[in-house]
DNA sequence: AATGAATGAGGTTTCATTCAT
DNA sequence: CATGAATGAAACCTCATTCAT
């Protein structure tokens, strides 16, 4: 590549920075009013670009939602399936890495988050187009399989319903993200996050787990005192 | 007396009568909707009344919101707390009896729970009166104090954090909750209701509570199969 | 006559007596928030009265307004064209008599004068109902019609005309009253009503009846003839 | 420089030019209806524009009768405050000045005057924000001070109340406008107007300058007492 | 006669979307 | 690309009037 791009590739970054602008804008001004709180100029105010041009980028108020949605859902839902879908990791594992996932967008991103929190998880039915309920339905759906799979190899208490255990793990997530974004949570710097997600995960597990308890618990426990190894299990060093 | 009554006592009932039906017709419509998916003119027709009477009884469209909410979750908060402060109950008790007042609310009216999920639960902090928000913070500050109480007896393990204790329990209740809303769950029986609630606060109680299986765990184990040990379980690699 | 009444002379006392309150409250009302800005449980709750009993004694708003400007207009101009078109006295005495009528109206219902001030004397031509404007209107020229007799028996300068006049008595007269219906003049007390009434009648008087030119009117008549010097006096040429 | 103007020079005249038709549609829609009687719909209809388009440029129905007062009413107050506190005038300038002001005013544009008459001018009190009511007053405060300093140089009757004065000056002056405003006054050439006006500041000038008592004043007095001698006067006991 | 709940037309206001420059 | 004025449908809310009791 020249160092210098061709005009048709500045052009093509400088609309790609400038719908990115707005993208940022909108996810800033859905997390703090919501969708159906906000109007189009504040969008445009947040951006500092001029009224229309936010329809230059985006055919409707619909569509950037949609497209903030889909901008900030795929690449989580990607990250969650590529862990969920590992077949070479224990449940206990995936269950990590689920947790692991969540949390780092959170930490990356906590506005973006907050806008999936709100506009997609949660909104009546009829109101919207079918992919962004679908979306976080699919991705429950996917760890329900998951969590079928795992009873088939025994990792997984046989009495419990996949599906009632992927809604668990994502309430506790979502509900624990939703501490930190609320404000329940005061401390909220990046170690306290780290705290939460590994209680998250291990008071999930300790739960559904078949057994009393669980070797990642003992491991876990055994990791305040020295340095437990563990199989790759998500990010942690 | 006579059957008939007296003609204040009557009219009293007519107006409460109208209020709550108009009341009983927002709630479906926002179930449906979404507070701002609908219009008054959604919520009188439901009613089947005039479109001024909604105004006759309700100042304006939030008004009717936060009488929904309120109605709705007063008596919610109130049972909720009853069983949470009750000092003559275990943790475990407690957890299980929050579940129950969780999932006869949900038996008795899914609707104005789905509601009080959708509108009360999230929502952007700016956009509504304190009230709203508040409520729902406050309830899970209830239950966190809760769970630090239970902390200081020993009944629950002490290295987790009781803020985050009680986002899981609501987190896993009402992802739960959601799920039958959703209709991710298939089968929504009673008896599918009651077996998700068992699951869920058992689940939980198992993940939280101390030492290894709870004596409700191993009661409901034996009330299952006889031996279901399952030899200390880890990963299959 | 008897001392007791008979039923229905009863009845129509009854009767006439709500119907008075609740035009009496209507006056206050009106001049409290002026016709539009009230609405009729206004003027319910300022009677004391249901909501419909209004709509029992009045047609509607409008009649309820026709009402209060008949009642009050009425017994004003009677009064009025009976000085006006007395013919046993002087053009003098008949502005004086004018004077001493508004300013005694005023005295005995400031609000019911303010209401005719600003519901009758102004208010757009389209609007109402023709009586109403009429009525106001009607008075002017009834005035204007004394004072063009007045000029004929040469009580009144013959340079001046008739309708004008009128226009300037009841302009002096009205805005007199503003004054104190306004609160521009802060002693209120019947001695500077009385004081006021002089000083308007003994001012216009002295503008408009014949005689003796004053010093101002002379320079000004000179003015006309010569090449009136005068300071900067305005934008005459 | 080319004839064409600046971009931004042309927008903003677009804009000024717009606004300035709309404000022009109110007034008159105001003129012929009233505040209360027009809609928005009747002012973007008389100005040929859309409907929302008013509400782009006033927030709105009540901030565009605002601008409307204000526009119409401060260019009229400065100059009549010109007038009125230019020392270097005699009282009987300023007074003919004032009335030049006002006829003036309604030469150019009676509908104006007409809507400065119907909504400012009367209103009841509590109706409009502070501004609109307390302009007019101040108006006529300015000019009883006027009237004061003038009694301090002894241009001004020494026995009447200055406020009393400015009053009778505007009873005058608006009532001769609404002669012609409401079609009392058949001819409403320019020659009437000016007539009009010359009869109006003599007469209000002759009734209070000071100066030989007109005969029918003398009568009055003799009618009423026995010494009235003027000079000094004061208050009538 | 008296009450006040019920009705619904009519007005205001908002705001997503289009369009001319 | 960029701008922001212009558009108008759609929602909220008011309140005069009617009606059942």
């Amino acid at each position: 590549m020249s160092q210098r791009q061709s005009k048709s590739e500045a052009a093509g970054n400088r609309e790609s920075e400038r719908r990115r602008t707005i993208l940022r804008a909108a996810i800033d001004v859905f997390a703090r009013k919501g969708y159906h709180g906000c109007r189009i100029a504040d969008v445009a105010r947040e951006a500092g670009v001029a009224y229309g041009l936010v329809y230059h980028y985006f055919k409707n108020k619909d569509e950037l939602l949609e497209t903030v949605v889909e901008t900030g859902w795929s690449g989580f839902v990607s990250r969650m399936r590529a862990v969920a879908e590992d077949e070479g990791n224990s449940l206990e594992a995936k269950v990590r890495g689920i947790a692991d996932v969540a949390f780092e967008a959170y930490r990356v991103d906590p506005r973006a988050v907050k806008v999936l929190i709100l506009e997609v998880a949660r909104s009546p039915a009829g109101t919207q187009v079918v992919s962004r309920q679908q979306a976080f339905l699919d991705t429950i759906r996917m760890a329900a399989d998951m969590f079928a799979r795992a009873q088939g190899t025994g990792e997984l208490r046989a009495d419990l319903d996949p599906m009632l255990c992927a809604s668990l793990l994502f309430g506790a997530i979502e509900l624990g993200l939703t501490a930190f974004v609320s404000g329940l949570m005061e401390d909220r710097s990046p170690e306290a996050l780290d705290r939460a997600k590994l209680q998250i995960a291990e008071s999930f597990l300790r739960g559904v787990l078949p057994g009393a308890a669980t070797s990642a618990e003992a491991a876990w426990k055994q990791e305040k005192v020295s340095s437990g190894t563990r199989p790759k299990a998500g990010k942690r060093s």
